[in-house]
Order: structure tokens, then C-alpha cells, then sequence
DNA sequence: GCCAACGTTGGC
DNA sequence: GCCAACGTTGGC
């Protein structure tokens, strides 16, 4: 039984655009422990990802990802040089780890957070509950359609 | 750029 | 183990 997540990202810093030309792409720099746990623990090969752009106009799910392969080490946290540079961190016991994901399409139009707000199957997702900001959060299956479906609807 | 709502850190 | 200070996220 496949699984589904939403994954935020700065579309500034890495966007759907940016994956669908990548085609894969190591989803590096989560440095929250309960977004890790998810993307170690919960996430299998073959689950379902919503991209969602945040600190965008407009913010919204630009499309969709596929969980490729298994959990491993994010090697941003061993880079000096890098803003996700983690000193703490060992090479045997690495405290960062992350998914590859594959693109997979890119919708006609971003499903705006107004939208996503306003859609009563959408009411208990959990990365729409107030205060949240997990980059990475659980979807169920019928929120993920339910995304589909506004992502192939008009607007309005 | 502002700021609310978080999570993390560190002194005690 | 508490909690204040600090840093970050992300909508606006």
C-alpha cells in the first residue's frame, strides 16, 4: 500500500521546475527531527509526494514526486561550505538523512493555499492545521486525490 | 520586511 | 526538568 506526503520547498531555492528538468534529486536540508523521522521511518519507494511551494506567489502544490530508493544520509551535513552544515553530525552516525524523489508531473496550475483551504476533503491535512511547519507531513489517500482533482479542475 | 508560531539550546 | 532566549519557518 503506497503512501503520500506533502514536501514543502522554496521555490527560490528549488522548485518543480527545477526537479522536472533534475528528473531526480537527493531532497536535501530537512533539518527538523520529526520531518526526518518521517522521511526515514514513514516513507517506502513508490509513495506518492505533493511539492508544495512555500514562500511563493502563488504558495501551493505544484505537483508531484515519487519516493525513489531508501533513507540515506544527507551529505549537505558533512559540507562545511553548505547553510545545512551540521559540525555535530558523524560520518558513521549520521544525524540527517534524506529521500531521493523522482519528478513526476508537473500540474497545469498550482493548487493555491486558498484553494487548498477551502476544499472540505481537505480540512484535517496536516500540513494545513494551524502553526504547522513541518516540511515534510503525512497526506492520506483521499487528500492526495482530492488535491488531484483541484489541480485538473478550472479555478474559481 | 513583519511577525506569529513554532522548535532548539543552554543555564540553572 | 524547567523555561527564557534565540533561531527558523512561512504566510502575508
Amino acid at each position: 500500500m503506497a503512501g503520500f506526503w506533502l514536501c514543502k520547498t522554496e521555490p527560490d531555492v528549488y522548485s518543480i521546475d527545477d526537479l522536472k528538468r533534475d528528473r531526480v534529486t537527493g531532497w536535501e536540508g530537512v533539518r527538523n527531527y520529526q520531518a526526518r523521522n518521517f522521511m526515514r521511518d514513514g516513507m517506502q519507494p513508490g509513495d506518492r509526494v505533493l511539492v508544495y511551494h512555500s514562500n511563493a506567489e502563488p504558495t501551493g502544490v505544484a505537483g508531484v514526486a515519487e519516493v525513489v530508493g531508501a533513507a540515506k544520509p544527507d551529505p549537505t551535513q558533512f559540507d562545511a561550505k553548505s547553510e545545512y552544515h551540521d559540525p555535530a553530525s558523524k560520518r558513521d552516525e549520521p544525524r540527517w538523512l534524506m529521500r531521493d524523489l523522482r519528478f513526476a508531473e508537473r500540474f497545469a496550475r498550482v493548487v493555491t493555499l486558498e484553494e487548498l483551504r477551502a476544499a472540505p476533503a481537505l480540512r484535517a491535512m496536516v500540513a494545513l492545521q494551524k502553526g504547522n511547519r513541518l516540511s515534510v507531513t503525512p497526506v492520506t489517500k483521499a487528500e492526495f486525490d482530492a488535491v488531484l482533482r483541484l489541480a485538473k479542475s478550472v479555478p474559481g
